[in-house]
DNA sequence: TTTATTTATGCAATCGTTCCCGGTTTTTAG
DNA sequence: CTAAAAACCGGGAACGATTGCATAAATAAA
């Protein structure tokens, strides 16, 4: 079934006008007279007459829509991430195509494809924690196509980034639960991938160094799916805490999706939070507050995230020039301290 | 700044051919030899030539995308339900542009006019809660243009609708508590324009009635914003425990966004569920069972309500006679019991 | 009155692709 | 050996809108 829409043609036809008489009317031209603009605008209104976005994009070789490539939608960050993205975006003309890698890194690449087939304007992406090799966005980053990382971002290429201070958040994290008395403390932490995992390891071990602790590897686990599956997670948490030689008395969940399958291993083991095992996660649910025990986060300003990277893939859409400056902007995250990050039960 | 791609001319200039014979050796058209074919392909696989979509759609009067509006992403039932959507729509080529209408009436129009004018080939729709008026959507049904409803449906539009047996969701919920011992329970109930909320709130009276029970019309609180604002909640909760002349042993949560803000006034107030307060929520979170008490749910088959619905707008999208026919889908919910919905305090 | 200038409109090319309609060459049939 | 039929390819219109250029009429200036 096709929906027929009114073209300019019709205007024309109906009004014994030219096309371009009619175009001209329309965009207000001042080499048409006030008296057929009158008849032309009043005309397309009553008909309904919308310009067809397809034709103008041809025309003008940009379709003022935005690729966004993310590993979930239904994951807190990423859905406040598009929420900024997309307040922004609506603002400007533009509307985004969203799609999913689901952390992997063949339909990353898929998804890149699809999009670019589907003449977007520019890309907003946070990578796939597979993702390793960046030749996909290698290619069209080097035939000019604006692309602009957000949260997990690649050092490889010279485009504008936003992130999180993930540093400073695992540090916060870890130094509170140092101040809270834990001394071992484990990390159960991304792909080794993303760049965002190794920010994180690294700030946990500087606090773990600043208060002189010592850092052992065996008490970080990587999750390559991110958290996504729970097997992983139940993996990694069963060698933090059972084929371990020193016994960890708090984690640090690096993600989301870790944060919550950590407490669902908990749960499932019947280890009491904070006593047998204290826990602070990044996580930007906002449901942590009615967990019991209460979690402790860190947060990220999501929203701002997303505002941010569509304003500058927006900017450098629109510049007529190359872009050459670019530029890295770096958020605080925020650190909600409540009932889980405790101290540890006395023996 | 622009990026240039290469065109089916670009090819015919550097093979010394016709765009036409470019373009139907691509297609793999028997008019074209072999030979010339193997040429041409080889060729545009070489200098990665991809066809430009926007010609193709201003061609064939289709751009191969449709429109989702939803109230928000950042909902769980929604992004399960996008991720249903999405799975069947990439397998058939077309892809999804989704737009919130953050259960504003006033932005459901403004997003809709936009994706009209984006020229999506069909709609797939789940009104705000402020919605009453559907003028705006008649107007396109009337057109001819392929309107899929899902989740919450309308009435008076000739359409494909796919929902759940919302009913039976309340009709199980409120009979799992009056098992439980409670007789008063009360409902905190969404939107009063919506499909969802009366059926619901009918599931809910009929529970009432074949267990003998009387229906008590303060017994329900509508939330206009579908708890998108806490103090909504808030005050419904209010007017149901404290200024109500029998109290509620237990609570019906109509909605995902409702059941969570439920708990968090539960908790503010210090209410202990279920000895306190007892309560079945609608909800899809994936995060239910760590809650604590862990929650009884009534849970959507959101994923399979997206695919359901989006098999269904593609069909009709590609049937080359207008649709006459419509189907009402409705799938049934399943009820989690956890600890949340339990007995009420023995005094 | 003649020329120059302004005003208002139409023609046609363009964007990238498809496809109808011809046309030419080669093959096949009679 | 000729006519018909394939086989193969190119020209150009079309999709809807914009826009440089041409043109016509109307007005102003000389």
């Amino acid at each position: 079934m096709k929906y027929e829409a009114v073209t300019i043609k019709d205007i024309a036809k109906a009004l014994g006008l030219s096309t371009s008489t009619v175009s001209r009317a329309l965009r207000d031209s001042y080499e048409i007279s006030p008296e057929t603009k009158k008849i032309v605008i009043e005309y397309a209104q009553q008909i309904n007459y919308r310009p067809n976005p397809i034709a103008l994009s041809l025309k003008e070789k940009r379709s003022r829509s935005i690729g966004i490539i993310v590993c979930e939608i239904a994951n807190s960050f990423f859905s406040q991430a598009i929420n900024g993205i997309e307040s922004i975006a609506y603002d400007k003309g533009y509307n985004v195509i969203i799609a999913q890698s689901h952390e992997s890194y063949e339909r990353e690449i898929l998804n890149l494809q699809y999009l670019a087939s589907r003449s977007i304007d520019g890309l907003l992406i946070s990578v796939s924690s597979e993702t390793e090799n960046l030749d996909h966005l290698i290619n069209l980053h080097k035939r000019g196509f604006p692309i602009v990382f957000f949260d997990r971002v690649v050092e490889d290429l010279a485009t504008h980034k936003v992130s999180v201070d993930n540093y400073k958040g695992a540090y916060d994290a870890t130094s509170e639960l140092i101040k809270n008395g834990h001394q071992n403390i484990a990390m159960v932490a991304g792909s080794e991938f993303l760049s965002i995992t190794k920010e994180r390891v690294a700030g946990y071990h500087q606090a773990l160094s600043d208060h002189d602790l010592p850092f052992d590897a065996n008490q970080i686990e990587y999750c390559l799916h991110g958290g996504m599956l729970y097997e992983e997670v139940e993996k990694a948490l069963e060698k933090l805490l059972y084929h371990n030689s020193n016994k960890p008395t708090a984690v640090i969940a690096s993600a989301d999706k870790l944060t919550t399958n950590c407490l669902r291993y908990f749960k499932s083991k019947n280890l009491q939070v904070p006593s047998d095992i204290a826990m602070i996660g990044f996580s930007n649910l906002d449901l942590t507050d009615l967990l019991s025990p209460s979690l402790s986060v860190i947060r990220q300003p999501a929203f701002e995230i997303g505002q941010v990277a569509i304003e500058l893939l927006i900017k450098q859409i629109e510049n007529k020039r190359p872009t050459t400056e670019f530029e890295k902007i770096i958020l605080p995250p925020q650190m909600i301290i409540r009932e889980s990050s405790g101290a540890k039960k006395i023996r």
